[in-house]
DNA sequence: CGACACCGACGACACTTGTCGTCACAAGGT
DNA sequence: ACCTTGTGACGACAAGTGTCGTCGGTGTCG
Protein backbone atom coordinates (compact mmCIF):
# COMPACT_ATOMS: atom_id res chain seq x y z
CA UNK A 1 0.00 0.00 0.00
CA UNK A 2 1.33 3.60 -1.08
CA UNK A 3 0.59 5.65 1.06
CA UNK A 4 -2.16 7.70 0.03
CA UNK A 5 -2.31 11.02 -0.89
CA UNK A 6 -3.34 13.65 1.63
CA UNK A 7 -3.61 17.10 1.15
CA UNK A 8 -1.87 19.77 3.15
CA UNK A 9 -3.57 21.33 6.15
CA UNK A 10 -4.18 24.84 6.90
CA UNK A 11 -2.49 26.25 10.38
CA UNK A 12 -6.01 25.46 12.02
CA UNK A 13 -6.20 22.31 10.95
CA UNK A 14 -2.67 21.31 12.08
CA UNK A 15 -3.64 22.90 15.35
CA UNK A 16 -6.54 20.46 14.93
CA UNK A 17 -5.12 17.61 14.64
CA UNK A 18 -2.26 18.07 17.14
CA UNK A 19 -5.41 18.12 19.87
CA UNK A 20 -7.04 15.07 18.27
CA UNK A 21 -3.61 13.14 18.16
CA UNK A 22 -3.32 13.45 21.66
CA UNK A 23 -6.73 13.06 22.71
CA UNK A 24 -8.49 10.64 20.27
CA UNK A 25 -10.98 9.71 20.38
CA UNK A 26 -12.85 12.73 21.05
CA UNK A 27 -16.31 13.92 20.98
CA UNK A 28 -17.11 16.94 19.30
CA UNK A 29 -18.30 18.79 22.84
CA UNK A 30 -14.83 17.60 24.55
CA UNK A 31 -12.78 18.86 21.68
CA UNK A 32 -14.52 22.04 21.71
CA UNK A 33 -13.83 22.50 25.36
CA UNK A 34 -9.71 21.61 24.51
CA UNK A 35 -9.91 24.43 21.73
CA UNK A 36 -11.36 26.78 23.65
CA UNK A 37 -8.93 26.12 26.98
CA UNK A 38 -5.80 27.82 25.11
CA UNK A 39 -7.81 30.49 23.13
CA UNK A 40 -8.60 34.18 24.48
CA UNK A 41 -11.46 34.24 21.66
CA UNK A 42 -13.11 31.27 21.74
CA UNK A 43 -14.54 29.60 18.76
CA UNK A 44 -18.38 27.90 18.03
CA UNK A 45 -19.49 24.42 17.85
CA UNK A 46 -20.59 24.88 14.53
CA UNK A 47 -17.21 26.53 13.40
CA UNK A 48 -15.72 23.14 15.07
CA UNK A 49 -17.76 21.19 13.50
CA UNK A 50 -17.09 22.50 9.89
CA UNK A 51 -13.19 22.16 10.59
CA UNK A 52 -13.65 18.12 11.56
CA UNK A 53 -16.31 17.95 8.50
CA UNK A 54 -13.22 19.63 6.25
CA UNK A 55 -10.51 17.43 7.92
CA UNK A 56 -12.34 13.96 7.06
CA UNK A 57 -13.07 14.94 3.31
CA UNK A 58 -9.29 15.42 4.11
CA UNK A 59 -8.89 12.10 4.77
CA UNK A 60 -6.44 13.17 7.97
CA UNK A 61 -9.71 11.83 10.27
CA UNK A 62 -12.26 9.46 10.67
CA UNK A 63 -15.70 8.93 13.39
CA UNK A 64 -17.59 6.54 14.43
CA UNK A 65 -20.95 7.01 15.90
CA UNK A 66 -21.23 5.74 19.25
CA UNK A 67 -24.80 5.27 21.25
CA UNK A 68 -25.01 9.08 22.43
CA UNK A 69 -22.35 11.16 20.57
CA UNK A 70 -19.66 11.22 17.79
CA UNK A 71 -16.61 9.97 18.16
CA UNK A 72 -13.47 11.18 16.07
CA UNK A 73 -10.00 9.82 15.48
CA UNK A 74 -7.15 10.25 13.62
CA UNK A 75 -7.03 8.57 9.95
CA UNK A 76 -3.37 9.24 9.90
CA UNK A 77 -0.67 7.81 12.30
CA UNK A 78 0.82 10.96 14.51
CA UNK A 79 4.23 10.01 13.37
CA UNK A 80 3.53 10.01 10.05
CA UNK A 81 0.93 12.97 9.84
CA UNK A 82 3.27 15.06 11.92
CA UNK A 83 6.51 14.08 9.82
CA UNK A 84 4.41 15.50 6.68
CA UNK A 85 3.57 18.50 8.41
CA UNK A 86 6.63 19.29 9.57
CA UNK A 87 8.64 18.37 6.58
CA UNK A 88 6.23 20.34 4.07
CA UNK A 89 7.96 23.35 6.64
CA UNK A 90 11.19 22.38 6.21
CA UNK A 91 11.47 22.23 2.44
CA UNK A 92 9.87 25.85 2.50
CA UNK A 93 11.41 27.31 4.51
CA UNK A 94 14.85 25.93 5.36
CA UNK A 95 15.76 25.05 1.80
CA UNK A 96 15.46 20.65 2.82
CA UNK A 97 17.87 21.20 5.48
CA UNK A 98 17.12 19.78 8.90
CA UNK A 99 19.98 21.20 10.75
CA UNK A 100 18.98 24.46 9.62
CA UNK A 101 15.47 24.06 10.99
CA UNK A 102 17.34 22.95 14.41
CA UNK A 103 20.20 25.52 14.25
CA UNK A 104 17.00 28.22 14.07
CA UNK A 105 15.30 26.19 17.00
CA UNK A 106 18.25 26.16 19.33
CA UNK A 107 19.39 30.07 18.81
CA UNK A 108 16.48 31.09 18.69
CA UNK A 109 16.37 30.02 22.49
CA UNK A 110 13.36 27.67 22.59
CA UNK A 111 15.12 25.78 24.23
CA UNK A 112 15.67 25.05 28.38
CA UNK A 113 18.78 23.51 29.94
CA UNK A 114 16.53 20.54 30.90
CA UNK A 115 15.39 20.56 26.97
CA UNK A 116 18.97 20.56 25.79
CA UNK A 117 19.93 17.68 27.94
CA UNK A 118 16.80 15.38 26.92
CA UNK A 119 17.98 16.26 23.47
CA UNK A 120 21.14 15.58 23.58
CA UNK A 121 19.98 11.55 25.09
CA UNK A 122 17.72 11.47 22.23
CA UNK A 123 19.98 11.75 19.57
CA UNK A 124 22.16 9.46 21.31
CA UNK A 125 19.59 7.17 21.68
CA UNK A 126 18.75 7.34 18.01
CA UNK A 127 22.64 6.27 17.25
CA UNK A 128 21.54 2.70 16.89
CA UNK A 129 19.34 2.91 14.25
CA UNK A 130 22.01 2.38 11.08
CA UNK A 131 21.40 0.00 8.59
CA UNK A 132 20.02 -3.48 9.62
CA UNK B 1 12.03 49.81 20.14
CA UNK B 2 9.44 46.91 20.96
CA UNK B 3 9.68 44.87 18.03
CA UNK B 4 6.27 45.75 15.97
CA UNK B 5 3.67 43.18 14.66
CA UNK B 6 4.30 41.06 11.95
CA UNK B 7 1.82 39.49 10.58
CA UNK B 8 1.72 35.74 9.35
CA UNK B 9 2.97 33.91 6.07
CA UNK B 10 1.16 32.27 4.02
CA UNK B 11 3.44 28.82 2.68
CA UNK B 12 4.38 30.67 -0.58
CA UNK B 13 5.34 33.63 1.01
CA UNK B 14 7.61 31.90 3.50
CA UNK B 15 8.94 30.31 0.81
CA UNK B 16 9.73 33.14 -1.24
CA UNK B 17 11.23 34.66 2.17
CA UNK B 18 13.50 31.87 2.69
CA UNK B 19 15.18 32.63 -1.05
CA UNK B 20 15.44 36.17 -0.43
CA UNK B 21 17.07 35.77 2.62
CA UNK B 22 19.67 34.11 1.21
CA UNK B 23 19.91 36.12 -2.01
CA UNK B 24 19.29 39.70 -0.58
CA UNK B 25 19.53 41.91 -2.31
CA UNK B 26 17.47 40.33 -5.29
CA UNK B 27 15.99 41.63 -8.47
CA UNK B 28 12.38 40.36 -9.26
CA UNK B 29 13.92 38.76 -12.92
CA UNK B 30 16.29 37.05 -10.71
CA UNK B 31 14.12 35.78 -8.40
CA UNK B 32 11.73 34.87 -10.94
CA UNK B 33 14.67 32.49 -12.29
CA UNK B 34 15.07 31.20 -8.57
CA UNK B 35 12.09 30.74 -7.83
CA UNK B 36 10.77 28.72 -11.08
CA UNK B 37 14.49 26.97 -10.59
CA UNK B 38 12.87 24.13 -8.23
CA UNK B 39 9.53 23.82 -9.05
CA UNK B 40 7.72 21.98 -12.24
CA UNK B 41 5.38 24.34 -13.24
CA UNK B 42 6.38 28.04 -13.69
CA UNK B 43 4.93 31.06 -12.11
CA UNK B 44 4.69 34.38 -14.26
CA UNK B 45 6.79 37.28 -13.46
CA UNK B 46 3.23 38.90 -12.44
CA UNK B 47 2.39 36.61 -9.57
CA UNK B 48 6.05 36.84 -8.38
CA UNK B 49 5.31 40.67 -8.38
CA UNK B 50 2.20 40.31 -6.44
CA UNK B 51 3.53 38.42 -3.50
CA UNK B 52 6.54 40.80 -3.17
CA UNK B 53 4.15 43.65 -3.11
CA UNK B 54 1.83 41.53 -0.13
CA UNK B 55 5.16 40.67 1.13
CA UNK B 56 6.21 44.02 1.51
CA UNK B 57 2.64 45.28 2.52
CA UNK B 58 2.69 42.98 5.13
CA UNK B 59 6.10 44.82 6.40
CA UNK B 60 8.62 41.59 5.56
CA UNK B 61 10.16 43.34 2.62
CA UNK B 62 11.47 46.67 1.29
CA UNK B 63 12.80 47.54 -2.09
CA UNK B 64 14.87 50.31 -2.90
CA UNK B 65 14.68 51.26 -6.73
CA UNK B 66 18.21 51.14 -8.04
CA UNK B 67 19.52 52.75 -11.34
CA UNK B 68 17.64 49.89 -13.81
CA UNK B 69 15.97 47.79 -11.50
CA UNK B 70 14.22 47.43 -8.31
CA UNK B 71 16.10 45.54 -5.53
CA UNK B 72 14.06 43.77 -2.82
CA UNK B 73 15.32 42.92 0.56
CA UNK B 74 14.38 41.52 3.13
CA UNK B 75 13.18 44.07 6.45
CA UNK B 76 13.20 41.17 8.89
CA UNK B 77 16.33 39.79 10.05
CA UNK B 78 16.42 36.41 8.68
CA UNK B 79 17.16 34.80 12.46
CA UNK B 80 14.05 36.34 13.66
CA UNK B 81 11.84 36.00 11.01
CA UNK B 82 12.50 32.21 10.70
CA UNK B 83 12.28 31.76 14.48
CA UNK B 84 8.94 33.48 14.54
CA UNK B 85 7.42 30.90 11.41
CA UNK B 86 9.00 28.30 13.10
CA UNK B 87 7.69 29.13 16.79
CA UNK B 88 4.03 29.34 15.28
CA UNK B 89 4.28 25.70 13.85
CA UNK B 90 5.76 24.38 17.46
CA UNK B 91 2.82 25.84 18.41
CA UNK B 92 0.54 25.16 16.72
CA UNK B 93 1.68 21.58 16.09
CA UNK B 94 3.78 20.51 18.89
CA UNK B 95 1.82 21.87 21.72
CA UNK B 96 4.75 24.41 22.24
CA UNK B 97 7.32 21.86 22.80
CA UNK B 98 10.42 21.83 21.25
CA UNK B 99 11.78 18.50 22.31
CA UNK B 100 8.91 16.82 20.53
CA UNK B 101 9.19 18.61 17.41
CA UNK B 102 12.94 17.56 17.30
CA UNK B 103 12.32 14.41 18.39
CA UNK B 104 9.92 14.00 15.21
CA UNK B 105 12.32 15.56 12.93
CA UNK B 106 14.85 12.85 14.41
CA UNK B 107 12.30 9.68 14.29
CA UNK B 108 11.17 10.53 10.53
CA UNK B 109 14.85 9.94 9.44
CA UNK B 110 15.82 13.57 8.32
CA UNK B 111 18.77 13.52 9.61
CA UNK B 112 21.86 11.53 8.15
CA UNK B 113 24.91 10.67 10.18
CA UNK B 114 26.71 13.48 8.98
CA UNK B 115 23.91 15.82 10.29
CA UNK B 116 23.41 14.36 13.48
CA UNK B 117 27.20 14.97 13.81
CA UNK B 118 27.19 18.65 13.64
CA UNK B 119 23.96 18.25 15.02
CA UNK B 120 25.83 17.24 18.60
CA UNK B 121 28.18 20.17 17.87
CA UNK B 122 25.73 22.71 17.53
CA UNK B 123 24.46 21.80 20.88
CA UNK B 124 27.99 21.35 22.60
CA UNK B 125 28.70 25.15 21.21
CA UNK B 126 25.01 26.18 22.36
CA UNK B 127 26.16 25.62 26.11
CA UNK B 128 27.90 28.45 26.40
CA UNK B 129 24.54 30.51 27.13
CA UNK B 130 23.52 29.11 30.57
CA UNK B 131 23.08 31.81 33.65
CA UNK B 132 26.39 33.57 34.25
C1' DC C 1 -47.06 16.73 27.22
C1' DG C 2 -44.22 20.91 26.79
C1' DA C 3 -39.80 23.34 27.49
C1' DC C 4 -35.09 22.98 27.34
C1' DA C 5 -30.68 21.22 25.79
C1' DC C 6 -27.77 19.05 22.74
C1' DC C 7 -26.37 17.09 18.28
C1' DG C 8 -25.43 16.67 13.32
C1' DA C 9 -26.41 18.67 8.54
C1' DC C 10 -26.40 22.37 5.37
C1' DG C 11 -25.55 26.59 3.69
C1' DA C 12 -23.57 31.10 3.79
C1' DC C 13 -20.18 34.97 3.76
C1' DA C 14 -16.14 37.81 4.08
C1' DC C 15 -11.38 37.46 3.73
C1' DT C 16 -7.05 35.39 2.10
C1' DT C 17 -4.20 33.19 -1.31
C1' DG C 18 -2.25 31.70 -5.60
C1' DT C 19 -2.40 32.80 -10.08
C1' DC C 20 -2.81 35.54 -13.99
C1' DG C 21 -3.90 39.49 -17.87
C1' DT C 22 -3.60 44.12 -19.44
C1' DC C 23 -1.69 48.87 -19.55
C1' DA C 24 1.48 52.27 -19.86
C1' DC C 25 6.12 53.65 -19.83
C1' DA C 26 11.36 53.83 -20.25
C1' DA C 27 15.50 51.97 -22.66
C1' DG C 28 17.78 50.11 -26.72
C1' DG C 29 18.46 48.44 -31.13
C1' DT C 30 17.76 49.13 -36.29
C1' DA D 1 11.11 57.50 -35.62
C1' DC D 2 9.58 52.79 -34.79
C1' DC D 3 9.42 48.38 -32.88
C1' DT D 4 10.83 45.06 -29.34
C1' DT D 5 11.80 44.12 -24.58
C1' DG D 6 11.72 44.46 -19.76
C1' DT D 7 9.49 46.80 -15.75
C1' DG D 8 6.05 48.35 -12.51
C1' DA D 9 1.04 49.33 -11.40
C1' DC D 10 -3.58 47.82 -11.15
C1' DG D 11 -7.27 44.88 -11.33
C1' DA D 12 -9.34 40.41 -11.48
C1' DC D 13 -10.85 35.74 -10.17
C1' DA D 14 -11.42 30.90 -8.64
C1' DA D 15 -10.33 28.19 -4.79
C1' DG D 16 -9.46 27.73 0.00
C1' DT D 17 -10.12 29.18 4.87
C1' DG D 18 -12.15 30.76 9.24
C1' DT D 19 -16.22 31.80 11.10
C1' DC D 20 -20.91 31.59 11.94
C1' DG D 21 -26.55 31.02 11.74
C1' DT D 22 -30.40 28.16 11.20
C1' DC D 23 -33.06 23.64 10.88
C1' DG D 24 -34.73 19.43 12.01
C1' DG D 25 -33.93 15.57 15.08
C1' DT D 26 -33.55 13.11 19.73
C1' DG D 27 -33.50 12.96 23.82
C1' DT D 28 -34.24 14.75 29.36
C1' DC D 29 -36.69 16.93 33.00
C1' DG D 30 -40.47 19.01 35.32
Amino acid sequence: MPAKFLPPLSPAEQALMDLIWQKQPVSVAALLELVNGDRPEPITRNTLQTQLTRLEAKGWLSHHDGERVRLYRAAVAEKRGRGKILTELKQRLFGGSSLSLVRCLVEEGGLDDAEIKELKELIAKHRKGGKP
